[in-house]
DNA sequence: TACGATATAGTGTATATACACATTATGAAG
DNA sequence: CTTCATAATGTGTATATACACTATATCGTA
């Protein structure tokens, strides 16, 4: 096919409608934001994404907690390393087969409540900028993408 | 503050509603199915993305392709490494100052011309399978998430 | 022409992501 | 009680991301 042929279907097909490109702009955007608002308590977005997980769900596998994420188990294991070397949560193996599980320590709970009210800062200067309509619709279509399999 | 009072804080305000969690939810997903898809012909979804972009646009600093596609100016430099590297792109010293600019070569141009047919197979398969609403729905999201500054 | 200001690129380090492959604990079957 | 299937974790390698800091090319001006 001639160059100025794909060029012509790239424009008109994958410019500014390719939902992977679309995902991944507004995630790098979006996490930098988050990143920045939390650096003073000294985690990032994701970090506290996984504290807040952790603290919530009852011990599980790792296995378990990767699913509930929608990430890949060995990505998971990897992240919580700088969790655990810090002290803000504990691996313990307690299960049936090699089965391990992950639990916010109290050091870890301290650095959730101080990110807690930074968190809010973020997530509510986001939804003033987007506006209410806006805020829903980005929800509605996050929550449609997450549930895919 | 008591533990069970943080919990529930995190529980209602939290959990399911972070911005920054669902979208990186999502673009994990989303970005493993592209990622699969693609895998055939040697890239993944992101550097599909970044050939497509530096096709499509005149060629400008390292600096502004990394502005255009939301993505930090270190960042760009480092993934344009592979894919120069493979000789998908050059990447030349043309410009004033030390400016830089990156060119997609035949062998990149060949690439992307075997992949546009996968990339179809995927969006549309991630299409029908969250329904014409609920794509533009998410279309319309992640437009105003990447256009936030 | 020398020199400082500025625009641009590059490097060090750390986290994030995931596939392919390797390891290991445990229960079940013989 | 040995072996084997299975469920689970762990490692090697590569790309992706970004902040802090560094390096350098060029322009304007003294």
């Amino acid at each position: 096919m001639k160059k100025s042929k794909i060029i012509e279907k790239l424009k008109q097909d994958v410019a500014g409608q390719c939902a992977c490109q679309k995902l991944r702009k507004a995630t790098r955007i979006i996490t930098r934001r988050y990143d920045e608002a939390l650096k003073p308590i000294g985690i990032k977005g994701n970090q506290f994404t996984m504290l807040s997980v952790i603290s919530l769900v009852d011990a599980v596998t790792l296995t378990e907690l990767a699913d509930k994420m929608g990430m890949e188990r060995t990505t998971l294991i990897r992240n919580l390393k700088p969790l655990e070397r810090d002290g803000l949560i504990s691996i313990s193996s307690e299960g049936f087969r090699r089965a391990r599980s992950a639990e916010i320590t109290d050091k870890g709970l301290n650095v959730l409540e101080e990110a807690l009210p930074i968190w809010h800062q973020a997530q509510d200067s986001l939804r003033i900028e987007l506006g209410a309509n806006t805020w829903k619709i980005v929800h509605d279509g996050l929550e449609a993408l997450g549930a895919v399999g």
